[in-house]
DNA sequence: GTGGTCTAGACCACC
DNA sequence: GTGGTCTAGACCACA
């Protein structure tokens, strides 16, 4: 897994594991990797991903049990969904509106580029 | 002015700028405020707002005439358009994309939002 | 049995065990429950068990006959009585003083809580 | 400063901010030691410290000021009275009633022992 | 084996 | 000067 330089790596390894859990790659419920796995894997150093979990576990996306290791919550796919519905509405929609207005782009444009997201990354809707 | 934790100050400085510019709030070619006056004005160490300076100046949109001041380039807007419109569709765009499919909002929810958008922001298009 | 994050669980076992034997619950010289039986019941790894009682054994709260299982001490009740005393005089309770007095907690609303909590604990006193 | 084993240092050091705060040594809204400074005043790591701050951040008791530093927020005392409170009376103290009833402590001794408490700590009283 | 904490030291962006 | 992040490596308690 490659990383970006504008935002940090924990905070991106987040989103990973949120994604994992929204696309169900990882069971709600189930066991998540070992701190020193997912670190190995992702070729990072375990206190990153230490980090990481505990962000999501403040955000009681996932918990821990002891001794045993880290568990997607039950509910973790409402969590995220509500957890990223609210930073995407609140904070990026509104950047990307003024840039749209700003830029003069218009509706018609945005939405034939999505079209043509959507047909690489989801080739199953059409 | 209100700063968010995730970019650094002096960049919302830049945007702010850029902004001003292209909403033709500050001419082109016209004399911008001075490094003591913004930060007075935004609240921010003059340090910060000359940082912006130095960095809007290494992108040509200003340029500064010793012991006058800053002065918006006379094509600013042109630049700014070229800047901003790059970052937004390499950088930004992609982003969206995926909340958009990961959280499932519609295009159509989009639409109506951006509407809502436009009609609060400017209201001579309706 | 529900456990808590801040101390670990095989010392919340002993105190569980100890709290059995002071309620007279579990009698001494008694046997009292086998390692793999409590583990079923607590729903906790066996191994978690077998510390408790190789702690336990270490204060002479509890032994063993080989092969047989374990016993609760003659004297244990004395035993958890000088041990938890001794615990609660030195660590506790001066971090209670200190908590009633930086939370301005009277010792009257202290002494009515004690009392309510009575009530429900042990109806017999009243 | 002396840590005890029992708690991680992190939490201890936040304590002892909450201390300081409730008795008005750092006064709220102020600024509070750099993560140098205080890591070197308590001989740990800045990172331990670091830790200290972002957990105290998540609380709201303290905020950060980009490349200024820390500061306890205006509110911090009423928030970590209520977080103090309500960790003695849903955890602590529930504790304190059991044992005083395993062991058979009275309350007037407990009243004693409290008053020869205070009489140590804040003379003022007497 | 698991996580949790701490240290040491580095580098960075930012004010 | 400030905080923020990351690495490396160590040690510990716990299951």
């Amino acid at each position: 897994m490659e990383f970006k330089d504008k935002q940090s790596i924990y905070l991106q390894i987040a989103d990973f594991i949120c994604e994992q859990i929204l696309l169900a790659k990882w069971p709600p419920g189930g066991r998540i990797s070992s701190v020193r796995d997912l670190a190995g894997e992702l070729e990072v150093n375990p206190n990153t991903v230490m980090r990481t979990y505990e962000f999501l576990q403040s955000k009681d996306i996932v918990f821990n049990k002891r001794g045993i290791g880290y568990f997607a919550a039950e509910n973790a796919v409402d969590l995220i969904l509500i957890y990223r519905k609210e930073r995407f509405l609140e904070n990026e929609l509104p950047e990307v509106f003024k840039t749209l207005y700003l830029l003069k782009i218009d509706i018609s444009e945005f939405q034939s580029r999505y079209e043509h997201f959507l047909s690489k990354t989801d080739p199953s809707t059409h």
